[in-house]
DNA sequence: ATTTAATATTGCAATATTACGATAATTATT
DNA sequence: AATAATTATCGTAATATTGCAATATTAAAT
């Protein structure tokens, strides 16, 4: 088959599973940290930045987008994207917690 | 053509890409909630609480064990499996890193 | 109104992932 | 040694992802 169901599970792990889907490709992550390297918000020499052409840049790019990761700004003719902290928080919680929990319990 | 040239990012990038992708699904978030939930670590009955079959859950776990996020320890015939703190504290770390990255700057 | 520049979308091929039935491997129990 | 219990692997079908050429869209500049 291969469908994922998501119904099965709850909106939560759904959330966390779709962030980090969206980080699950070096394309992606080397994306993020451009933009975080670049200091200001940056539009789309980011083409220039990875081996990639401009169609998938711009693929990766809308998966960030609509997983929250990062938004983009309309600046005259070219779109100026940057980081959302938000949604790093989000997972940076999630994980905080987990580990939090484990450290508490004794294990294997 | 799809293949993802991972030797075109650093080791970093491919190793955050590696961890979240494991993460990207919901299924195996479940089995990391799961394995929180009980305390110790748990062993088979992660089938029961999931709604998949075995061979499926087993796959699911092979993937998060290769990812280093969770580890696996014989006990008889049954297999305890439970959460490696450590590569959750790696994505921790990184994500603080870029939150605190980006508020420092101002965006769009 | 054309041209130019920047980004998005479409279409498609190659590959990867997901899921599961069937089966194998491993170990404990009888 | 045979059986039962637990987990892994194989094979395979369905679906999703990745990547890019070609093309469309959008907005500034001429």
């Amino acid at each position: 088959m291969g469908a994922t169901k998501t119904d099965h599970f709850t909106d939560q792990q759904n959330q966390i599973a779709t962030i980090s889907k969206a980080l699950g490709h070096p394309a992606r992550v080397s994306i993020i940290e451009h933009l975080l390297k670049v200091n200001a918000c940056i539009c789309g020499d980011i083409v220039n930045e990875l081996p990639l052409a401009q169609p998938t840049v711009s693929q990766h790019l809308k998966e960030l987008k609509n997983a929250g990761l990062i938004k983009g700004n309309i600046e005259g003719n070219a779109i100026c994207y940057c980081i959302d902290e938000k949604t790093f928080e989000v997972l940076k919680n999630y994980f905080s917690k987990i580990i939090t929990t484990v450290t508490k319990q004794n294990c294997c």
